[in-house]
RNA sequence: GGGCCUGUAGGUCAAUGGAUAGACUCCCCGGCUUCGGACCGGGUAAUGGGGGUUCGAAUCCCUCCGGGCCUACCA
């Protein structure tokens, strides 16, 4: 138990005990919720609310605060407990505090905060998705930067992570991409180009709104890709397919990454197809105005196509394949999480409750990881209508930005040196602008805010953490001996150093990396606060402050490992 | 029409049912003889409307209004 719950358990021990001669129907973990953090400092250090013993206790609630802390042993680790009308407010010890946390921090290290609550578990974390023939927009980033980041929190918190990525190498989108370059770019070069494949597409797209007629060339298409009976289209899609992937693989190792499995939606085609043809025979599905169908509306979820008037797969039937394919392979995974945006919030419903009717044993084991869609001002972004600003021209952009704020603070780089570090402040601040914000929520993007590397941004926090090496770099060792006084930003900095652990559980809980970001700025904040209050080197506490820079760097260094950010010894 | 999500300062976001609703940005004012000014301090400014539950509501419920997504052959 990390040292805010084990604070937390003490002070709800020592409540309920003197609670006990009341004979309440109450448990010690009603006490414990109700423990809460008081809005400033001064008030206590924790809280505890009377209200909700006035009804049973039939008391005012100021009385009942009085004597509960008549009746009550100081819990283990503090210093003092003081009524503030029905509040009871508890005052840590704070030289207590600072020889719990600070030599924890510094023996754990990068190990701070991880924790074993999922241990024994084997989760697989499938995220991107990212489509090939097709551009990777800013709004894919959020999804990518969700999934590294919860699969570092789950990692963190003791549980093995496979990372999976399912990318949409067939399907319609496909057939539009390979059908439009035939027949009007032909005489194009085939190019290693993000934003060439992306406006191929969108060329079909319109085209396509144009005259809807031409839809059944590109069903033909479809068609035949899927039999594969035609050489030159398999060999155009081979190809075509591989230069795709070639430049998402590049765009992975810059947003810093890995997957341990890939599938491909090309092969879960024929057992999607097997399982739709048994759930026929079976009588689960069937066929109706021509396509194959289930009919979930008694369950209220609407009628679900898996197999086209055509004949060709939907990628409601790939997903079924999928997710068998997830688990034959690896049959002892304890949950398999689909980090896919909310507009599929009615499709994965439709999934799961499928695989629940065809008896698919492990149904209950998906989770699916709903977040809101990345909007311009202006509308959603979209490959389709190429209403969307491509990753590449975005970081682009962004890097440029840093390598000028960069030059501006230091000269006489080397280009390579420039480059990296512009890259690593970058992916800082794109995947920070992604995490930040409640996963729900749509966010409203603006490049303007983007480029803005001042406040709550990614590079704030890595300007804090750079400050503190700086200071290490230019002094002594620190040591843990601490002073007689501790200053007010001291013990404001301990008290955020110490909370590290609740937030990462909080995180992992909720699998929320909004929760580490917020926390990673408060903590930067914090630490900026202090840096200005409380001078480290040639200071009569030097080698204490120094313990707490230490500590914050390994700190906010964790939170940021945690959202997949990498710090930067200078910037 | 139905389902899911959502509405907090001019803009973008926070806030386990609890004390004075916090930040960032914009605008205005101030701070380097000291460890990095991508910093710090100060100022203006907000819970969409109406009911209800509760000792207590931005938070829960109802309703109205606004925004987003989905709702049979895109993924």
């Amino acid at each position: 138990m990390d040292v805010g719950a084990a604070r937390k358990e003490a002070i709800a021990s020592a409540l309920f005990d003197a609670l006990k001669n009341k004979k309440l129907k109450l448990e010690k973990a009603d006490v414990l919720k109700k423990i809460q953090t008081p809005p400033s400092p001064e008030l206590g250090d924790y809280c505890f609310p009377c209200f909700f013993l006035a009804s049973l206790l039939k008391e005012e609630p100021d009385e009942i605060a009085l004597e509960l802390r008549s009746n009550l042993k100081l819990p283990k680790g503090f210093k003092d407990v003081q009524t503030q009308g029905a509040y009871i407010n508890f005052f840590i010890d704070r030289e207590k505090l600072v020889s719990e946390i600070i030599p924890v921090i510094l023996s754990k290290k990068e190990k701070f905060g991880s924790s074993d609550e999922g241990k024994n578990k084997k989760i697989m974390v499938e995220f991107s998705q990212a489509n090939t023939h097709k551009a990777f927009h800013v709004g894919h980033i959020r999804g990518t930067s969700l999934g590294e980041s919860l699969a570092r929190i789950i990692e963190f918190s003791g549980s093995r992570v496979i990372r999976a990525n399912y990318q949409g190498d067939s399907g319609m989108h496909v057939a539009k991409w390979i059908w439009c370059f035939r027949k009007y770019h032909a005489r194009e070069k085939l190019k290693n180009d993000e934003s060439w494949i992306a406006s191929v597409y969108v060329d079909a797209v319109r085209r396509l709104e144009r005259n809807k007629k031409l839809q059944e060339e590109v069903n033909a298409i479809n068609k035949k890709l899927e039999s594969g009976e035609d050489k030159e289209l398999n060999e155009l899609w081979k190809k075509t397919r591989e230069l795709s992937l070639n430049s998402l693989g590049a765009i992975y190792k810059q947003l810093n990454t890995h997957f341990d499995f890939y599938y491909f939606e090309k092969d879960m085609e024929a057992k999607g197809k097997e399982i739709v043809e048994s759930m026929v025979k079976k009588k689960f599905a069937r066929k109706s105005e021509g396509a194959v169908i289930i009919d979930l509306q008694e369950y209220n979820l609407g009628i679900w196509v898996l197999i086209r008037q055509d004949g060709t797969i939907l990628y409601s039937a790939k997903d079924l394949a999928l997710a068998e394919k997830k688990f034959s392979e690896h049959p002892d995974l304890d949950n398999s999480l689909y980090v896919i945006a909310s507009e599929q919030d009615f499709h994965f419903k439709q999934l799961v409750k499928t695989l629940d009717i065809i008896g698919f044993r492990q149904s209950g084991k998906l989770g699916h990881i709903s977040y809101g869609v990345v909007r311009l001002p202006e509308g959603k972004m979209s490959s389709r209508t190429g209403n969307n600003i491509l990753y590449s021209d975005f970081l682009e952009k962004v890097v440029s930005h840093a390598k000028k704020e960069i030059r501006k603070r230091e000269k006489g780089l080397s280009a390579k040196e420039l480059g990296e570090r512009a890259l690593k402040v970058s992916i800082a601040a794109i995947k920070y602008d992604m995490l930040k914000q409640d996963e729900h929520k749509n966010i409203i993007f603006d490049i303007k805010e983007s480029l803005n590397f001042e406040g709550n941004s990614g590079p704030y926090i890595q300007y804090s953490y750079a400050r503190a090496r700086s200071i290490l770099k230019k002094s002594k060792k620190p040591n843990a001996s601490k002073p007689k006084v501790l200053e007010s930003k001291e013990i404001e900095l301990i008290k955020k150093l110490s909370e590290f652990p609740e937030i990462v559980s909080k995180a992992y809980n909720s699998l929320s990396p909004s929760y580490i970001a917020n926390y990673a700025y408060q903590l930067s904040q914090v630490f900026n606060e202090f840096y200005h209050q409380c001078p480290v080197i040639k200071s009569k506490n030097e080698g204490f402050r120094l313990s707490l820079v230490e500590s914050f760097m390994h700190v906010v260094k964790n939170s940021l490992y945690l959202l997949g950010i990498d710090v930067l010894e200078r910037m």
